[in-house]
RNA sequence: GGCCCCAUCGUCUAGUGGUUAGGACAUCGGCUUUUCAAGCCGACGGCCGGGGUUCGACUCCCCGUGGGGCUACCA
């Protein structure tokens, strides 16, 4: 049989990192094994459900490149793949139970559920549904039905034994029916809930391993349930740990950027972002970086960890340097060039290239290069204090930078290879050492004290630049 | 409250009864260099606590503690 995973998210929001590894474990799964990788959209709440989410999901996928098999503008022959499409079929199912005896009507309202809940955490009882509805008779329902009262499906569960989760990574979980309760499966808009239009989806969509956040663990036996009622064979359960923020609560919007088109947004690369929530939870011995071949040859459930994770900001810049300094030259133009003119407006595109090319070593996300190539577009910069009085208050100063502005001016063609030259003439010269001349020359051009190999800057600049930096620099000491 | 899961350096993790407990990020130091990064080398730093089991426990069992989850007409 072949593998069938999905990966099963609520369009109420932005794909987050979360969902995003759920995915993507569930993506390197199918691809490893030859499987399929199904996108299902679970919108059965209709209140957080939004149009804009789902395009927000789909967006995240994409540029993390998980590309599904069957789901949303990939038809299958087991569609359609939004949940409120398949209406029809839970209705057929929660029919069934309803026939069967499995299930029944409930005309409790929200309001003394809420009120009965209350009451049992006084008592300090579990807040379980009490059975109110269960013992209704055929004639009290069809009138209450008629009345218009609202009402939904529950499913009646067995009152006593046990029910087994196998889990794939965390092994045998025993729950004991008696301490759950007979949960909703269609609420009284029509719509199915989670549990159940998860497992009806699951099973008529043929899924045959289900893998997904540790949070549905505690669901899972309710679903048992629910394939035992149908005499369904379950699939095989894999639970993975949950993203921590730093504060060891659940990843949200308090730990700045969740969602995974803010790491775009942020400067990253997909594939460092790939990379990084990979590691997170699973590992393969001591490797660290994985090529997105890589991760599907070595990925395993076994290397899955059983224990939460916190999202290190710090490991995820470090592998965000690491992959932008393997890019292609080309793609890194690309990524930069929006970025300049937009701070700086419009430049040429050779000269961009150029000044791109000086930073490629040197960037731990893509935006940084715009404050760190500030000199190379605008004459509006200060001189570092600090600087300043380390290299423009000696007493050659001006003699260094005058002497090495003549020499500059006779540079042809001005390219590093004849520039370095004059620098190291006069340095020898002057009996100086190189960076004596260095250090006041790279403040009068840049302004800092950091930047690019002093001569790939010489020379991007460009004489006349250079000449007119190294004047204003001699003005001032 | 009840139930469930989890527990190795600050963080991500390797480890599967006998190891000087390994790697990576971060931090600190050194080297290199025209600066800053990068790179290389090194240092710091860990088996949550208590009981068992065993000749021997990071590893197995129990209890505790801590963290997380579920307990919705959310998913």
């Amino acid at each position: 049989m072949t593998v069938r995973v999905r990966f099963a998210p609520s369009p109420t929001g932005a794909l987050h990192i979360g969902g995003a590894r759920t995915a993507l474990f569930n993506w390197l799964f199918a691809r490893k094994l030859g499987g399929k990788f199904i996108l299902r959209i679970e919108d059965t709440d209709q209140q957080r459900s939004t149009l804009e989410a789902n395009r927000a999901i789909f967006h995240g996928l994409e540029w993390l490149g998980l590309d599904w098999d069957e789901g949303p503008n990939v038809d299958g022959p087991l569609g359609p793949y939004y949940q409120t499409e398949r209406l029809e079929i839970h209705q057929k199912h929660i029919d069934q139970l309803l026939k069967e005896g499995k299930a029944y009507y409930c005309f409790c309202s929200p309001e003394e559920l809420e009120k009965k809940r209350q009451e049992a955490a006084a008592r300090k009882e579990a807040p379980r549904y009490d059975g109110t509805c269960r013992k209704l008779a055929e004639a009290e329902i069809k009138q209450l039905a008629e009345s218009g009262k609202r009402k939904v499906v529950r499913f009646l569960l067995p009152p006593t034994g046990d029910t087994i989760v196998s889990d794939l990574i965390r092994g045998e979980v025993v729950f004991k029916n008696e301490l759950l309760d007979d949960f909703v499966i269609q609420k009284s808009d029509g719509f199915p809930t989670y549990n159940f239009a998860c497992v009806i989806d699951d099973h008529t969509m043929e899924i045959t391993h289900v893998i997904r956040g540790d949070d549905h663990l505690s669901n899972t036996p309710r679903q048992i349930l629910l394939y035992l009622a149908f005499g369904w064979q379950p699939p095989k359960f894999a639970h993975i740990p949950m993203i921590l923020g730093k504060d060891k609560a659940r990843l949200s919007k308090r730990h700045g950027a969740t969602s995974v088109i803010a790491y775009s947004d942020i400067g990253y690369l997909p594939e460092a972002v790939l990379n990084y929530i990979a590691r997170l939870g699973w590992a393969h011995g001591d490797q660290e970086i994985f090529s997105r071949e890589e991760l599907i040859e070595k990925f395993s459930l076994k290397g899955v960890s059983k224990s939460s994770a916190i999202f290190d900001t710090d490991k995820l810049n470090w592998l965000n340097g690491k992959y932008i300094r393997e890019i292609l030259p080309e793609r890194l133009i690309d990524l930069c060039e929006p970025l300049l003119i937009e701070a700086y407006g419009n430049h040429d595109l050779e000269y961009i290239k150029k000044v791109v090319l000086a930073f490629h070593d040197r960037l731990t996300l893509i935006p940084e290069i715009v404050p760190l190539s500030k000199f190379f577009f605008t004459d509006d910069f200060e001189y570092d204090q600090k600087a300043l009085e380390k290299h423009f208050k000696t007493v050659n100063a001006k003699k260094i930078m005058e002497t090495l502005k003549e020499r500059l001016a006779k540079v042809e063609p001005f390219t590093k290879d004849k520039i370095e030259p004059v620098f190291k003439g006069l340095a020898q010269e002057m009996d100086l050492k190189l960076g004596m001349i260095i250090h006041p020359c790279r403040l009068a051009l840049t302004g800092t004290l950091q930047s690019p190999p002093m001569y790939d800057v010489v020379e991007i600049l460009g004489k006349k630049k250079v000449e007119e930096r190294i004047e204003r620099a001699i003005a001032s000491l």
